[in-house]
DNA sequence: ACTACGTCCTGCTTGC
DNA sequence: TGCAAGCAGGACGTAG
């Protein structure tokens, strides 16, 4: 699952091959991933067709590919998405979704499996998309502000682990890092934000960011064979993880097994000896 | 205004 | 064997 990492990954591939290239043509093969594109299938690929690359650009999980520095083409990988520079001999990926021929001559592809990801044209949106506009910066935003971002979830009393999952807040943190993160900070992903302490925020916001550098210098993480950067070269990190998908085993600093519990439809891992739960689980007011 | 939960998707895995 | 349910999960719409 593509998280910051990796769309870095795939941000820093396209810079490299698509700069400098015009579209020559756009062939559309899903209408659902598009589904966030205010012009529809014809009028995506009429309002791209003849438009030249200046730049590749990223905040959070979104990229986009800046038009002459007016317009952009943004993305979002969601579960299962790729972007793939391919020959126009190379036969279709079984879930190839949208097709741009390329003046360079090779073939930008969108292959998507699952289909949370998507694409849209974003007028005006060569420095910042409008429809990204309330995602917040990332931890490896040079103007990340993160006495700010720590203040907010100082003041909220809402849990941790939803507060690094908040992409208005701090974005690019999914949950494989949110859970890293909290195990590195020896936070429990209940605790809630109201609760911790200055240093104990930092603490994690830090460790969020040094796990995602450490992702990146490896090219990004991959669990299973659906995510291929740029390239079609898979990432690899997950042997550097220490509580995302190891229930039942130990534990690296104390030896406790794992537990994962269910959380918002999905996964938490943690170490119940290292990361103790809150006292008080349940939401409401404070006792005085 | 803010928070929380259900939904969208497909394919692999698990269980009856 | 075959089918159904479970699971993965980021972002958004909507309900509260």
């Amino acid at each position: 699952m593509p998280e910051l990492p990796e769309v870095e990954v795939v941000r820093r591939g396209l810079e490299r091959h698509v700069v400098g290239a015009t579209v020559l043509g756009v062939q559309v093969l899903h209408p659902r991933p598009l589904r966030r594109d205010a012009l529809g299938p014809a009028g995506f690929a009429e309002a791209l067709t003849g438009r030249t690359v200046s730049a590749v650009r990223r905040r959070g999980k979104y990229f986009w590919l800046a038009l002459e520095e007016t317009d952009a083409l943004l993305g979002h990988l969601g579960m299962s998405g790729q972007m793939l520079l391919q020959p126009p001999e190379a036969a279709d990926e079984r879930h190839l979704r949208v097709r741009f021929h390329l003046s360079t001559g090779t073939e930008l592809r969108f292959v998507d499996q699952r289909m949370f990801g998507g694409l849209c044209f974003a007028p005006g949106g060569a420095q910042l998309p409008s429809q990204i506009a309330h995602i917040g910066r990332d931890p490896l935003d040079p103007e990340f502000d993160q006495a700010a971002v720590g203040l907010r979830i100082r003041r909220r009393h809402v849990a941790i682990k939803r507060q690094l999952l908040d992409q208005g807040l701090v974005s690019g943190v999914g949950n494989i890092y949110a859970d890293e993160a909290l195990w590195r900070a020896r936070l429990h992903g209940e605790r809630r934000g109201d609760r911790l302490t200055r240093a104990q925020v930092e603490e994690v916001l830090n460790h969020a960011r040094a796990v995602m550098e450490a992702a990146l210098e490896v090219g990004g993480t991959s669990f299973d064979s659906l995510y291929v950067n740029v390239n079609g070269e898979s990432g690899y990190f997950d042997r550097s993880l220490h509580a995302y998908g190891l229930e039942g085993q130990p534990c690296l600093r104390c030896g406790t097994a794992i537990r994962r519990v269910a959380f918002m439809n999905r996964s938490s891992y943690f170490c119940p000896l290292c990361q103790p739960a809150p006292r008080v689980t349940r939401r409401g007011p404070s006792p005085s």
